[in-house]
DNA sequence: GTACGATTTTACTCATGAGTATAGAGGTTA
DNA sequence: TAACCTCTATACTCATGAGTAAAATCGTAC
């Protein structure tokens, strides 16, 4: 199997960080052929022999990068979190009004959504994960959420956005955008950014004609 | 283990038609302690084991009620989605404007959202399923999105409802729907009802506060 | 060339849980 | 009384898949 040469020019023996780096594609590798098997299959009907098929390889090579198959999920579910929350984190610290703030947040989140790890926080069960990972899944996801109530809560504070309860609006809107993850098809008709577009816009203004009917 | 005695009065032997109605229940047993273990641990942690062990009685018996773990999830799954076909073909019958309709449809939805069967729509990955229960559990939900988004369409033809797309306005609002089985807790302080019409208001008048901003 | 470390393979172990064979208990029908 | 049907339990089979032990390969270092 060809080894990925050398970044600096002149010498063609590799480095010790050039063997570091080839050491993380393969572990990226591994996990890009995993969380795709996840989305598809499911967590629990991808064995890690699948996986390891996916790849051309056997098990065993994957458990020298891994120490068992829940790492790998938990490594996908918090690469897609820490996405969205950078997004969060990001929109929460710019300027603008809670509205403007939220419309990009609820872009950004979008998009994620359509991405591959993204999909796979969405795809996961708690129940699928182990005690420990659980519990950290549940602290980002709760992290997320108050980030975002915050920007809500802020945008009602300035007059910008309306609702008689943040938590529930929260709620709703990160139940739309989850859900991208498991309806999206990335080699459908629709892109990301006209996915996130309209369903930003739906949220923001609902489907009543009227505006602020009853 | 007693058995339930008959409803017609007189005679103490159970009739035919009584002895129907137990078997009849101790099915709905089978799958009410079923689903609930399902959304609680999730279908594939959850073993047939543990089902009879939470009805006091062994594997083989509950193999006398049903074929197999597949036949109970779908049966599960399927009575949710039959709740809500319900709920959405009744409301696509009946009067009012789109929007009037698309109201009381999705506040029927969100409640379905909130019961056992319900939630564990939400819960089951297409995946968990057979080949054959898999394409029926498509098909139905195919066919409640359809159902849906007729009642969209009517209501942007009549005026009293707007978007782009109703498709994506379709997946918008079934998606805050169908996350209310992720985390709704029937223990907690929130009624089913208030759960329901907050979303719906949320959904119908969007969170910007002037209505229809861009 | 010898030793070493990182990588990958072959060839396993082992727990779990779906599903079954079979027998027994209890009541019903002939 | 005997044949029978329904229901339930005991005691299995068997496939699957996570995880591992140990050896082979290969490049690098001394």
């Amino acid at each position: 199997m060809a080894k990925a040469l050398p970044q600096t020019a002149g010498s063609p023996w590799p480095t010790a960080e050039d063997r570091d780096r080839v050491r993380l594609r393969k572990k990226e590798a591994v996990l890009s052929a995993a969380v795709r098997l996840f989305n598809s299959k499911g967590f629990n009907a991808t064995s890690l022999d699948d996986v390891a098929e996916a790849l051309q390889v056997t098990k065993p090579t994957i458990y020298h990068y891994f120490a068992n198959k829940d790492e790998i999920l938990f490594e996908c579910v918090r690469r897609g979190l820490c996405s969205i929350n950078d997004a969060a984190a990001r929109v929460a610290a710019q300027g603008g009004s809670g509205a403007d703030r939220l419309r990009a947040l609820m872009t950004d989140y979008a998009k994620v959504m359509t991405q591959d790890f993204g999909m796979c926080v969405t795809r996961t069960a708690d129940s699928e994960l182990s005690a420990e990972s659980r519990s950290q899944f549940r602290a980002l996801k709760r992290q997320i959420d108050l980030t975002v109530r915050r920007v809500v809560e802020e945008g009602v504070k300035d007059g910008s956005l309306h609702t008689a309860d943040a938590r529930l609006a929260t709620f709703t809107m990160t139940g739309a955008l989850n859900w991208i993850g498991r309806w999206y098809d990335p080699e459908g008709e629709m892109s990301a950014e006209a996915v996130a577009a309209g369903i930003v816009s739906t949220l923001m203004n609902g489907l009543a004609a009227t505006g602020k009917a009853a």
